[in-house]
DNA sequence: TTTGTATATCGTAATATTGCAATATAATAA
DNA sequence: TTATTATATTGCAATATTACGATATACAAA
């Protein structure tokens, strides 16, 4: 074997943690920094900000995409790519909930 | 080539990154759900609750372990594992940093 | 000491991820 | 139309992750 056994788990477990997996890549870590830092982006800028080629970061973008952690708008030529607050919610809501279950718990 | 090229990044988004890798994994996250639904836990109850061979959760357990996610205590021949909230913190925290930001933008 | 129980480590096969050159696509400009 | 510019896709080599049988370690009980 080998391979990720993910049907073994929940929808909401495989779901958190393809949230964290998009995220667990210094390179998308910092796509989502300089999104944040700057007010409109292309992913022209952010080819000219990392130390990656090109196809490379186009991958991380799509990675990025497809766990929604960004959207990109299509802008002439260029593509404006953001955060999707939205996300971001889900992603605080599932440290809400493990902080709260911590509360009641001492170890 | 294609290892990570995580020394082009700083060491911030290698940390946080780091945090998001431990927690990328469906059964990382099963242990993490399990740890806060009972009160103490023992390795052994794991290994009884999730479809995977003690060898794979011992390591899934290390990985957790070296991210500071999950700490272990020595309790006669089990341990204790149980959530370090330290590294909670520090995840709710960046998200904190991350909805600050967004605040100030718009898409 | 021997036996049993709990957990960790080793070794390795299967699979997934990363990075990039080459190339494709798509839209605009000339 | 033919460039030019911006981004995506393909193909592939290097590396990392996942899973588990076999085995090791460590401690407790008999």
């Amino acid at each position: 074997m080998g391979a990720s056994k993910s049907e073994s788990f929940s929808v909401e477990q495989n779901e958190i943690a393809n949230l964290f997996k998009a995220l667990s890549h210094p390179a998308r870590i910092a796509i989502v920094d300089y999104l944040l830092s700057v007010d409109s982006c292309i992913c022209g800028d952010i080819v000219n900000e990392l130390p990656l080629a090109q196809p490379t970061i186009s991958q991380h973008l799509k990675e990025l995409k497809n766990a929604n952690i960004i959207k990109g708008t299509i802008e002439g030529t260029a593509i404006c790519y953001c955060i999707n607050p939205d996300t971001i919610d889900k992603i605080e809501n599932h440290f809400g909930i493990i902080r709260h279950k911590l509360k009641n718990k001492c170890c």
